[in-house]
DNA sequence: ATCGAGCCATCACCTGTGTTAGCGTTCTTT
DNA sequence: AAAGAACGCTAACACAGGTGATGGCTCGAT
């Protein structure tokens, strides 16, 4: 398997054979195991190193004092757990699994050293905490001005972008984890609701999702229904690897 | 008045005088300003300099095609408009006025050898824009989890705190420039709605809201109802400068 | 002094989503 | 092989919040 956090910053620069060698010796460190559904961090604890999810899928989230649980981010393969937490003596917020997830931990002064070493890989890296934040005020949109069929739409357009970025759309399906309770919390809906809501995109032909695996047959249709706009993503090179 | 980026800063750590006048320096370019409900900055272009708000309420919003406007984010005097914008090649969203604003922009070089030669206050940037990332994720928790009448009670609770941090809360009071339409726009209702809630929440005392000019006569009656928590502001040195 | 534009308020009605409950299937565990 | 748990699906009903329309107030422009 390629490396996942390599595929992705090259979505946004080219990376040069050092620059790539530097990233594969930061993220060699031993390598993390966790069961799915288990946390890796819970709102209170003090944060420590940054990790890089290897593979497997988890997500950020806060629970409310009415028991109910929203999933305020996910993280896919490739992913970084934001690189600076260490200045905040407590965390706001959990990050659990989906799935089955292996991840390495980087220590921050490794981190901090590549940073003054390798520029290009640096502003890779700036790029992809604006991108996620970019993504996190796409999620607010989403939720404060999409309905359910739009909403659930719009997600799964982003990660078709996302999961194709790193190498994990074949043929216009992917493997998606996440049940329809998580896809709830994602949401902002009810799991019934999101039934309902799976069972319209799919009678509209937008949508196939059998056992844990989803197709999207026409991307652009289903880009229309949830007005999906990839701008926030910022695929700055994106032509240079997925044009015919 | 007090120079509002450095009342804000120093809500995490303590300057030195030495950093005081750095950050003064820094900041004391030419000032622009903006009338209300004016656009600062169209998505679609491109990022130039990083803004620091001197005075007056903005905010960051995306527009859906079917003309509905989300504000994704609410930005207060000392509020800066994220340091490495200028790594991207284009805004996802706008950044416009609620009233009449003044800011001044901050050249990039400037700011990066700000970053080499005074680390406490790089780090209270950092930490500035941790509490950014963390307030996006409390506002995604808000819109996907709590109904109106707590999504209001929240935005109210974290204006509260923020406006506090900055010396904008006069016993219990501040102007609040926001209209109806407004905090729909922040809280995905209508206008309508957030009319009913807003009735509501003042039959229950929890507000007071004349003109321009908003009292909160019982906080923890108000953080009580919405379910605040204010932990995702990360005021850590909060008790040094407002406990009895 | 008058006009018009915002803004706040209120009403009646409608609809999208939540709630509760129940059933069948599939996976896991033993 | 059996038992239980998790998950997907459905249905009937309830309600929070959306829609559209209207009136009154305030305030700035003319």
């Amino acid at each position: 398997m390629d490396h996942p956090l390599i595929a992705k910053l090259e979505q946004f620069s080219r990376l040069s054979d050092e620059d790539r060698r530097t990233l594969e010796i930061l993220t060699e460190g031993p390598v993390r195991r966790f069961a799915s559904r288990a946390d890796i961090v819970r709102e209170g604890e003090a944060p420590r190193a940054v990790r890089l999810i290897l593979s497997g899928w988890a997500c950020r989230y806060k629970q409310l004092p009415n028991g109910r649980r929203q999933i305020v981010a996910l993280f896919l393969p490739g992913d970084l757990c934001d690189h600076n937490v260490f200045v905040l003596s407590e965390m706001d917020h959990s990050i659990g699994t989906l799935s089955p997830v292996a991840l390495v931990e980087i220590p921050p002064p490794a981190f901090e050293e590549m940073m003054t070493v390798r520029p290009r890989v640096t502003r890779a890296l700036w790029w992809e905490s604006l991108v996620n934040a970019a993504t996190q005020r796409e999620w607010i949109l989403n939720l404060g001005g999409r309905d359910a069929v739009e909403r659930l739409a719009h997600l799964f357009c982003e990660l078709f972008y996302r999961l194709r970025g790193i190498g994990h759309m074949q043929d216009g399906g992917c493997d998606l984890p996440l049940t329809q309770t998580d896809l709830a919390e994602v949401a902002g809906l009810t799991p019934v609701h999101v039934n309902r809501t799976l069972q319209s995109l799919r009678r509209q032909g937008l949508l196939e999702l059998r056992g844990r695996r989803l197709t999207i047959p026409d991307l652009p249709a289903l880009e229309r229904v949830a007005s999906f706009n990839p701008n926030y993503l910022h695929l700055d090179r994106v032509g240079a690897r997925f044009d015919a």
